[in-house]
DNA sequence: CGTGGCCTTGAAGACGCTCAATTCCGGTGG
DNA sequence: CCACCGGAATTGAGCGTCTTCAAGGCCACG
């Protein structure tokens, strides 16, 4: 329950980076597609990188926008926090994922916080300059509403799942979804995946103990492994419950 | 579970409709405040009205989309629909609200089906058309941004509270939106609002049945009316379940 | 006047949360 | 090197909330 605090107005330390790895950066980043080399050398000189250690929080809830974020190195979370301190992870983002591709526009305040799971390196860009270089490269307009896109249908899928999925096949679902990112080795401890899959710790090492019975998953301390993927693809041809 | 089927490929009557009429429907539409005169009128040169009768589809779930979709008249529900059937009602929308501000740039399908609630018409602009529009006029960007900004807080806040609340809490918060958009009159059945609150019918009723006895509402066949609004405001100070 | 949709209520049962106790592991400090 | 401590994993028991199934009544509309 009770989440690290750290200085409100100044978050990470700066670091120091050259324009060069900065352009490799923006190159490969999700929703920066499309441009010329010219314009991402533009976006990089606007960005200055932070470090974070692990647990330290890059922006918070209920804080005004100052800047656009995206993930240079180590591993971000984002997560929704309910005043009883409820929390619900939204995003695990890494190396080319922007973190806030709506607060830059509007400034406002937001739900969302987001908290380094690693030793993480993030791009700051000043929220007006962000949007001033979108409002010049429209292209970024398509990329961002198509992010968006994404964004929005998944949180709706969420929210048909937690209605009429049972725990176990959300979790299969995060699993499988961790799986196609970051493959079958997650290194994560069963209270995230819980955060993930919208559920406590319990329920959580209780189903995992079942797929693990079943030799679908091997799992140690704060982390999971698949062994047997298409086990978990086929929910309705394996009863799970056995 | 069976849901009205109609022409997949066409949808809707055309309706005649005046150019001076078209624009004053943008001209007061959400998100599209800002605009000039001129650009007000190109854009409702760019739409035609189509005419929806209750229980028809505008769009439905799956299906690429080809035009944006703004309400002129009547009320349309917007919701996503899950594979074996379950229903969870994400928007309302009457006059001068959009049904789709994603779809149009990506094109792509999306989970989202539209169904009319009463006698209905509906704005329609072909979707490059509309794309085309906002590229030359910038300033709707942000307005878009806006309203996706309060869409995706609104979905992650109900995923907080399907985790953490409960079905009392979750119909009082439907209820009071209900109030603020519509008035203390709302014009819904049961089941209406248990596709808002993510539950069952028979639970919906029950709920409503001790909301109704402590005097809070009153409510008969598909009309709820809200006869102290204040006792719902505080859920906290009024425990609800004595 | 019949039929279908909506409202109502009861009873049973399941799912998952909470609380609690225990073990295991890694890191830290003496 | 060993003891301690905090976080993580595990497992059990109890129970509350909702869903599900079922049955009946009411109202409107054709």
């Amino acid at each position: 329950m009770p989440v690290s605090r750290l200085t409100a107005d100044k978050k990470g330390e700066p670091v120091e980076s050259t324009l060069e790895a900065r352009a490799e950066l923006f190159q490969d980043a999700m929703g920066f597609g499309g441009l010329g080399r010219d314009q991402i050398e533009k976006l990089a000189a606007l960005a200055t990188l932070r470090r974070f250690s692990k647990g330290e929080m890059v922006f918070e809830q209920d804080q005004p926008c100052q800047y656009f974020h995206l993930v240079a190195t180590g591993l971000v979370k984002v997560y929704i926090c309910s005043s009883s301190g409820y929390r619900m992870t939204y995003l695990l983002a890494r190396r080319g994922e922007p973190l806030n591709l709506i607060g830059p526009f509007t400034g406002d305040p937001r739900f969302l916080c987001a908290e380094a799971m690693q030793e993480t390196q993030v791009a700051h860009i000043p929220r007006h300059d962000f949007v001033g270089f979108v409002a010049q490269n429209p292209i970024l307009f398509n990329n961002i509403m198509a992010i968006l896109s994404k964004a929005v249908d998944s949180a709706n899928s969420r929210l048909i799942d937690m209605v009429e999925k049972r725990v176990e096949e959300r979790l299969i679902r995060v699993l499988l979804t961790l799986l196609d990112k970051f493959g079958a080795e997650i290194r994560l401890t069963s209270s995230e995946l819980a955060e993930l899959a919208g559920t406590t710790v319990e329920t959580t090492l209780r189903t995992m103990a079942r797929l693990r019975s079943l030799g679908i998953i091997e799992s140690e301390r704060g982390q999971v492994k698949i062994i047997r993927p298409a086990s978990l693809k086929n929910p309705e041809r394996l009863p799970l419950w056995v």
